[in-house]
DNA sequence: TATTTAGTTTAAAATCATTCTAAACTACTT
DNA sequence: AAGTAGTTTAGAATGATTTTAAACTAAATA
């Protein structure tokens, strides 16, 4: 699908900045990624975009779908090309993610839910240590 | 165990502002708060403190293994008194956060651990929302 | 007990990621 | 072709946290 369609498709307009942010992150494997790393990025491509707009259209991308947001960073926003219920193993010495799928996985016991409230999603982080 | 052993046990040097904040944390059940909110809590208890002495103590708890630091949250900095292993309920809409313990937990079928690397503690969150 | 010293506290300044502002620009509608 | 509503931009503002360096204090030493 072409990317200005995928961006109409959420009812986003398909401006110049948004297309290539969008080239960037829709065309090639899930990844994991940083505002900042994502300007470096677009800089690298040739462009220029000021970071301002690099955090607008994230927010964006998230709103609709297109993105989610990780939610183990204290220092910097992280983002995910992968929209996908999933998990993630966290290197926390570098930051570092890798997703894992949740579809195998068997979760049993899970503890009552508090009153008034119902589960809205459920994530597993596995911290890495490097091995010796 | 009064708190200045607790503060020598571990190393840390028992002055008057730690031992005012463990008298705040470890009196009491387990909670989990912001240096903000303790700073807080340490005027009402008609004491005062410099924000950057409760993050100094904080960080010093935390690093003995006081405390921990709970890492959803990425606005602000949220510690735990609780240091056992445990997991969190999540109430996205406020921050708030609700313990549940992984004793009784059964999990099967985890990923493998990549190659170079061990499991180094894993975390569930369970997002909650209320029901209607 | 007095002196030393190494660690701690403090206010204020600095930092850094992110958001806001308001002016210039542009995609889409009429 | 003109209007308008949404977008981009540089730069300022925000807010949590860290740093700085001077004053202080707990613990060690004499």
């Amino acid at each position: 699908m072409k990317n200005i369609e995928k961006l109409r498709r959420v009812g986003l307009r398909p401006t110049k900045q948004r297309l290539i942010i969008a080239d960037l992150l829709f065309n090639g494997p899930n990844r994991h990624f940083s505002a900042e790393d994502l300007q470096v990025e677009i800089a690298s491509s040739g462009n220029y975009m000021s970071i301002g707009t690099v955090y607008n259209c994230l927010k964006k991308f998230k709103k609709c779908g297109l993105i989610k947001q990780v939610e183990y960073s204290k220092e910097t926003a992280v983002f995910d090309t992968n929209t996908n219920h999933h998990h993630h193993f966290l290197n926390e010495e570098t930051g570092q993610l890798i997703d894992f799928e949740s579809d195998k996985l068997v979760l049993q016991n899970l503890p009552q839910i508090p009153k008034g409230f119902v589960n809205n999603g459920l994530e597993i982080i596995i911290k890495l240590k490097k091995n010796n």
